[in-house]
DNA sequence: TGAATAATATGAGATATCTCATATTTTCGA
DNA sequence: TCGAAAATATGAGATATCTCATATTATTCA
């Protein structure tokens, strides 16, 4: 992990303004972190000392259960909140987050602008909202996880993160998103490779199908 | 439904103050709406016009899926926000809410408070805590439902609903809210029957073996 | 009060998903 | 560049969960 400091981090931030997220000036005791890929931006169970918001890059949301089992909670892309949770709440388990790509966040201490930042309304609006979309879409991909099968919620997938026809993602990443085995998961790749909705490529899948694809996807949206 | 009026309204108002919700007065376009026990507080798929405020009573969130299945998504009890993601977002699917007891609340006139309320820090600040807090369950909820099968899920969900040892939750509301089968909710209630941690009392179920619950259900948390 | 509706109950077979064992290939750091 | 670690792959049997069919109570409401 890198702390820009002097002239990097204040040519970061001139060329990235965050002014709009907060009523107040915030470029005193700001600081700019970059984290490598694997890098873990919050350790598990660990209360972070700073409030981020990410610029660039890509992360993965953590949690280990009892069990030795790790889920993927979620992912994390730019102008999204980093430890909003442990600004709001005194009492929260604090999950991992892994940087999956080169990482840019804004980090502002929690010692120096909390009091400041519970009670400017800017800030808390766009919290607010940020917070409201988030609920949304876990809502939804909950309710979905349970009432339809790994199939379904595959075709989804691969629809929303294949780049040019072509679906790429690491499966292990994959089962843990989606809460399924491993065995499972290729199970079910394998029988849409039958179908022929996809074919492989070595480590790639083409979609062939789209349309196979669409359908069995489309069921999970409502109405 | 019905709307509290005149004297009604101005006895209510006094006895529930919710003045510390607020940065602003907002006695005079309020209104407070009470529901019977089935009523719809908000109608699937139709933006509301108010913003709720919950003083008494219970609701369940509920979603209709395209193949016709229902999922029960959560409970709203007092002091939770109804149509908070309305007020937010100006695009979003509206889940059905219906009261499963006599539930009073306070309803704001969007038209009237939407922009003093997005303005409101006091405000923001309380609903930012009441999303993050939803958010947070909601969270170990899903990965829970992923990770562990029904047996471990119930198990929990009989300790946190039961009345002086006495679970009696009615089947269908548990399988919507566990996403489950009814079929199999009832096998591995017999499955807990047959080893002594239940006992079955008419309709209801006497809790027997605590502590063989307890470490079921143990195994959701993390750490 | 009686009929309709909701809730509870149970069996049996089907399917979705998991666990474990094991092999091969790829990636990556020392 | 070599060896460890990660990722991919596949089989086989176990288990969790679903679907459907069908009965039997409760509850509700006209």
């Amino acid at each position: 992990m890198e702390v820009y400091k002097d002239e990097k981090k204040r040519i970061y931030l001139e060329n990235n303004s965050i002014a709009y997220l907060f009523g107040f000036q915030v470029d005193e005791f700001i600081e700019v972190h970059e984290y490598q890929r694997g890098e873990w931006i919050i350790q598990e169970g660990m209360r972070p000392d700073f409030l981020f918001y990410v610029m660039e890059g890509a992360a993965k949301i953590y949690i280990t259960h009892q069990n030795g089992k790790v889920s993927l909670i979620n992912f994390i892309s730019a102008n999204d909140y980093i430890g909003e949770m442990e600004l709001l709440n005194d009492v929260y388990y604090t999950k991992g987050i892994q940087a999956s790509t080169k990482t840019i966040c804004f980090a502002l201490p929690f010692y120096r602008y909390r009091t400041q930042l519970m009670e400017d309304a800017k800030f808390l609006r766009e919290l607010t909202k940020f917070l409201s979309v988030k609920a949304t879409l876990r809502a939804a991909k909950y309710s979905q996880s349970l009432a339809f099968p790994l199939e379904n919620r595959l075709a989804d997938f691969i629809l929303q993160t294949a780049d040019e026809g072509i679906y790429k993602e690491k499966h292990i990443t994959v089962c843990d998103y989606l809460g399924v085995s491993y065995r499972h998961l290729l199970h079910v790749l394998k029988q849409f490779c039958d179908k022929n909705y996809l074919q492989k490529e070595g480590r790639n899948y083409q979609i062939i199908h789209y349309d196979s694809l669409y359908k069995l996807a489309e069921v999970l949206k409502h109405n």
